[in-house]
DNA sequence: ATCTATTAGGTAGTATACTTATTATAAGTA
DNA sequence: TACTTATAATAAGTATACTACCTAATAGAT
C-alpha cells in the first residue's frame, strides 16, 4: 500500500476517471456522442441563451481556452451556433440549435442516473454528507483553480 | 443556480482542478518543475524498483498509454532511468536516479502539505469521513474506470 | 479626442487521458 | 516445431486543461 493511495488528491482523480468513464459509457450506450465537458457548456447555454464564451467559461469553471475548443466541437456537430454580437464585436453570442435543446433534452435523465451510479456505492445515509463536503471544499478553493466559477 | 452545480460528477471535476492547482502552485514556489502525475509515478517506482510500466500504470491507476509519455519525461527531467528486461525484452524495466530518489524526499513533506489544505475548508471531524467515502468510491467503481488499479 | 487599461478570443506549446491499431516478444498448446 | 494467444510498448488521432503571448475591440479617464 503506498502513502499516495490514502491521499486526497490522488483519490479525487481516480474517481474523476471513473465518473468520466461512466459517462461515456452510459452516453455511448444511449447512441449520443458527446462528452460530459460539451454536456456541461450546453447545459450551461440553454437557460442563458446569447451568452459569450467567456461567461460561459465563468458559469461552469472552464479555461476560457479550453472553452474555445469546446464550443468549435459542439458547432461542428450542429448543436450550438456561434455569432458575433453587433454590440461588442469581440464577443461571440452562443445559442443551442434545436437538435442542440432536443439532445440537452434526452441527456438530462441518463446524466441524472450516471451521478445516481457514481455515489451508489456510498450507504444511502453518508451521499448528501459527501456532496455537502464537495460543495464546501470547491466553493473554499474555488480562487485557486485556475478558471474559478463566475456567477456574475 | 444551474442543475450542474449540485452534481456530483461536476464538483468532482472542479475539486480535482483545484488540487491540480494548488499541487502546482505550492511545488514551483518551492522551485521544482514536476507535476502531480509524474510525482505519483516516482512515488509508485521507489518502493518497486525495476517494475515495468504496465505495473507502474496499474499501481496508480493510469492508462498503460499516458504512461509512457509521462516516464519519457520523467527520464528527459533526469529524474528516472528506463532499460530493456533481458529476461524479457518487451518490458522496459524502470528506476529512480539519485536525483530522482533526492526529489522524492524534498517533495514528499511538500505533497502531504497541500493534501491538507485541501482539505482544510472542511470542520475536521468531518475530514476523515470524507476521505473514507473517496476510499469506498474509488474502490467501488475501480472497475469501472478505463484505468484500474491493479495491485497484484 | 486621445490615451490607457481591460476584455474577448485566438495561436502555439506542453501535459494528461483516452481510443484503436501495430509491432515485438513471450508463453502455451497441438 | 508451428500455431495461437497474450502481453509490453509504441504510434496516430481526439479531447481536455493549462501557460504565455498576441490582436482586436471596448470602456473609462483625462
Amino acid at each position: 500500500m503506498l502513502e499516495i493511495h490514502a491521499m486526497p488528491g490522488h483519490l479525487i482523480r481516480r474517481l474523476n476517471q471513473i465518473s468520466v468513464a461512466m459517462f461515456a459509457q452510459r452516453v455511448a450506450a444511449a447512441g449520443i456522442d458527446i462528452t460530459q465537458v460539451q454536456f456541461a457548456a450546453i447545459s450551461a447555454i440553454a437557460p442563458n441563451e446569447g451568452l459569450d464564451q467567456a461567461r460561459l467559461a465563468g458559469l461552469i469553471a472552464y479555461d476560457r481556452v479550453t472553452m474555445g475548443g469546446v464550443v468549435d466541437r459542439l458547432v461542428e456537430k450542429g448543436f450550438v451556433v456561434k455569432t458575433v454580437n453587433p454590440k461588442d464585436r469581440r464577443a461571440h453570442q452562443l445559442r443551442l440549435t434545436p437538435l442542440g435543446r432536443k439532445l440537452l433534452e434526452r441527456l438530462t435523465p441518463i446524466v441524472r442516473e450516471v451521478q445516481e451510479s457514481l455515489l451508489a456505492p456510498l450507504p444511502s445515509g453518508e451521499r448528501e454528507a459527501f456532496v455537502a463536503s464537495l460543495i464546501e471544499l470547491t466553493d473554499a478553493g474555488n480562487e485557486r483553480s485556475r478558471a474559478p466559477m463566475r456567477t456574475a
